[in-house]
DNA sequence: CGTCAGTGCGCAATCGTATGCGCAAATTGC
DNA sequence: GCAATTTGCGCATACGATTGCGCACTGACG
C-alpha cells in the first residue's frame, strides 16, 4: 500500500491537514520550524508520494491534456509523429502529461465525447475532419480545445500557412515554364489540404490556365499506385507538373515514374508538401514545402495552457512555411 | 458545472447511493422498476457523466496505462509510431487509454519515478536502455510493467526473435558467397540490437570467419553519414556485406553508395532490420527482416492487462520475424 | 396475531487530499 | 495583571464517487 499523508500525520501525532499544508508550502498557515522539519523528514523517509487522483479531484485540475485524432499512429503517418514530438516538448515545459484517447471498436459518438469530458483532462488537442460530429459537441461544451494543423469550425486552431506554400510552388512551377497541371489530393477531407487545393485552383485560374489543364485527382491513402499509374499511362495530354498534397504521395509518384522510366523533372515535375521526411533516404531530393509541425504543436500547447488559465485565445494562429528546393522541379 | 450523481438524487428525492447502484447495474441491491427507470431517464436528461477521477480514486483503478520511453517521437523514429499504433489497438480492446509521460527538462530520476507511481495509471509500458536507473526502481516497486521490444532486467518483456532474423540474413549472405562482413550498430545500447550483434558475431565465428573480416561499427544516430563515408572510402579491404541494425541506417548506407557510384549488391550487399518502412518510397527494395512491432505492442497490452488482473505473466514473449527479400543482397 | 421472508431504499464510511475557520496556548503591550 | 495579539495547530467539510450494512415496510403464512 502506498504511504498517505495520514500515515505521516499518525506517525508524528499531527493532523493530516497540517501535513498537507507543509508539503504544499502553504505560507498562510503558521507552523513551527521543528514541526516542518519533522514532517519533511518523515515524508522523505517513508517515500511519500501524493496520490494524483485525490489531488486532481480536490483541486479540479489534473495537469493532463488529451489528444484526439481520428487517424492511426503508424509509420505511414509521420505527420502524427511530428505532432506528438512537438506536443511532448510543449507539455514538458508546463509539467503536463498527454493522454491518448484509444477509441474502441463499436464506440458511439457519445462514448467518445463522454470519455473526453469525464474530468480526466484539463484540455484537448483535436485533429480530425471538419464534419466530425465531435467538433460540434466539443465546441458547445465547456472543454478547452485547440485544433491542430487544420482549422475546425468554432474552435481555435494552430495551422501552417499552406496557401502561401502552395503559392510559392506554383510561382516556381510557372517560372520554369510548365503548362499542364495536376493536383493530387487525398480522398478524405482535411481543411489544410482543401486550402492548398483551392489556392492551387484559384491561382492557375487567375493565370488563365484552361480548366482541362488543371486537374484534381483524388488518391486513396492505402493504394495510391493505381491512380498514379493511370495518370502516367496517359500519352498525349499527361500533366507535366504534378503538385502532391504531401511528401509521401510525391514519393509514390516518383517511384511510379522511375518504374516507367519517365524522367523527372524533364518530362514531369513533382512537388510535395510537409518537408520533414528524412533527406537521408536513398531518394532524390524532393522539391517541397516545409511545414513546421513541431512548432505548431508547441504553439498549440501554449495556447491551450492559456485557455485553461482563463485567457481568451486567438481563433487561428498561422505559422509560416518555407519552400525547400530539390531537384524534382 | 458538470452534473453529479447527487444532483440526480436530489432531483428525484432519492439518495446518491441508490443512484450510483442503479447506474452501475448493481444486482444485489433491490430497487423497484419505476425508480430504476426514473433514475436512468433523469441521468439521460441531465446528460450525466460520472467523474472518472472520483471513480478511479474509489475503485483503485484508472483504466489508464502509461508509456515511458527515453526516445523522442518524431518522423525519424518510425519504430515508435508502429509501437504506438499497436498500443492504441490493444488498449482499445480493453477500454484503456494511454498516458504519455512528458519528461520536463531538469527533472530528476525521482521526479520521473514518482510521476509514474502517483496513482494515475494501472500499469506501464517501458522502452528504454537496460542500464536506465528507472528500470531497477520500477522492478522493485509494485507497479505493473511490461517492457517493449527490448528485454530489461527483472521485467517481463515482449520482443521479436531478432537472433533468428539475423541468422536468416547471415545464412543468405553466406549462401551468396560474400566473405568480408560488417555490422552497423547504433551508439546507444538496446538489448535487441546487442542480441542481433552477438548472434551475428557468433555465427560468423562459428563459420570460421577471421575476426578482422567481421567488424562492428558504431553509428551515431544523428549523423550517420560520416561513419558510412569513412567505411566506403576504404579501398582494399572494404566489407562486401554490411548488416545494418535497422532499415534507416541501411537506407543511409544505400544513399552513400549511390553518391559514390558503388553498385549494390554487386560491389556491396546491404541488409536492414525492421521491415515496416513503406515500400512505396522511391527507393530500391531493401533486403531486411520484418519485425511485427504492432503485434508486439498488442501482445504487450494483453500481458499488462493480465498482470494488472493479478495473473503471473511470462518473463519474455518472443514473436517470430520473417525475411523480406529485396534486391540489395 | 405474531413471525418471517422479501422488497426497497438510506446511512455512513471510505478513497486521499485541500482548505476555511476556529481555538488554545504563548507572547506581547501597557 | 489583564487585554490584545501572535503562534501553532486541529476540526470538519468538500471533491464525487463506491459499497457494507441495516432499517422500515409489505405481504404471506400458520
Amino acid at each position: 500500500m502506498p504511504v498517505t499523508a495520514r500515515d505521516i500525520a499518525r506517525e508524528l501525532g499531527l493532523s493530516q491537514s497540517t501535513v498537507s499544508r507543509i508539503l504544499n508550502g502553504d505560507e498562510r498557515h503558521r507552523v513551527s520550524v521543528q514541526t516542518r522539519e519533522r514532517i519533511l523528514a518523515t515524508a522523505r523517509r517513508l517515500d511519500y508520494q501524493p496520490n494524483a487522483l485525490a489531488q486532481s479531484l480536490r483541486r479540479g485540475r489534473t495537469n493532463i491534456v488529451g489528444l484526439y485524432t481520428n487517424h492511426r499512429y503508424d509509420a505511414r503517418n509521420d505527420f502524427l509523429a511530428e505532432i506528438l514530438g512537438g506536443l511532448q516538448l510543449g507539455c514538458a515545459c508546463h509539467h503536463l502529461d498527454l493522454l491518448l484517447h484509444c477509441g474502441y471498436a463499436g464506440r458511439t459518438l457519445d462514448d467518445t465525447f463522454n470519455a473526453l469530458r469525464d474530468g480526466r483532462m484539463d484540455g484537448l488537442f483535436l485533429h480530425t475532419a471538419p464534419d466530425d460530429p465531435l467538433v460540434a459537441r466539443l465546441s458547445a461544451s465547456e472543454m478547452h480545445v485547440v485544433a491542430l494543423a487544420d482549422a475546425l469550425p468554432n474552435l481555435p486552431a494552430v495551422t501552417c500557412d499552406d496557401a502561401d506554400g502552395m503559392r510559392q510552388i506554383i510561382d516556381e512551377t510557372q517560372a520554369r515554364g510548365y503548362r499542364r497541371f495536376a493536383f493530387l489530393a487525398p480522398q478524405f477531407v482535411l481543411a489544410s489540404v482543401e486550402r492548398r487545393r483551392e489556392t492551387w485552383e484559384r491561382i492557375l485560374r487567375e493565370q488563365g490556365v484552361p480548366p482541362d489543364a488543371a486537374r484534381v485527382l483524388r488518391v486513396p491513402i492505402e493504394d495510391a499506385n493505381t491512380v498514379l499509374e493511370e495518370l502516367l499511362a496517359e500519352r498525349d495530354d499527361r500533366p507535366t507538373a504534378v503538385a502532391c498534397w504531401n511528401d509521401r504521395t510525391a514519393y509514390s509518384l516518383l517511384r511510379a515514374c522511375a518504374e516507367r522510366s519517365i524522367r523527372v523533372p524533364e518530362e514531369i515535375a513533382v512537388t510535395g508538401f510537409d518537408g520533414f521526411l528524412d533527406d537521408k533516404l536513398p531518394a532524390r531530393r524532393l522539391t517541397t514545402v516545409h511545414c513546421p509541425w513541431v512548432d505548431v504543436a508547441v504553439q498549440a500547447v501554449e495556447l491551450l495552457v492559456r485557455g485553461i488559465g482563463g485567457e481568451a485565445i486567438p481563433a487561428e494562429t498561422m505559422l509560416p512555411v518555407t519552400l525547400l528546393s530539390g531537384d524534382t522541379l
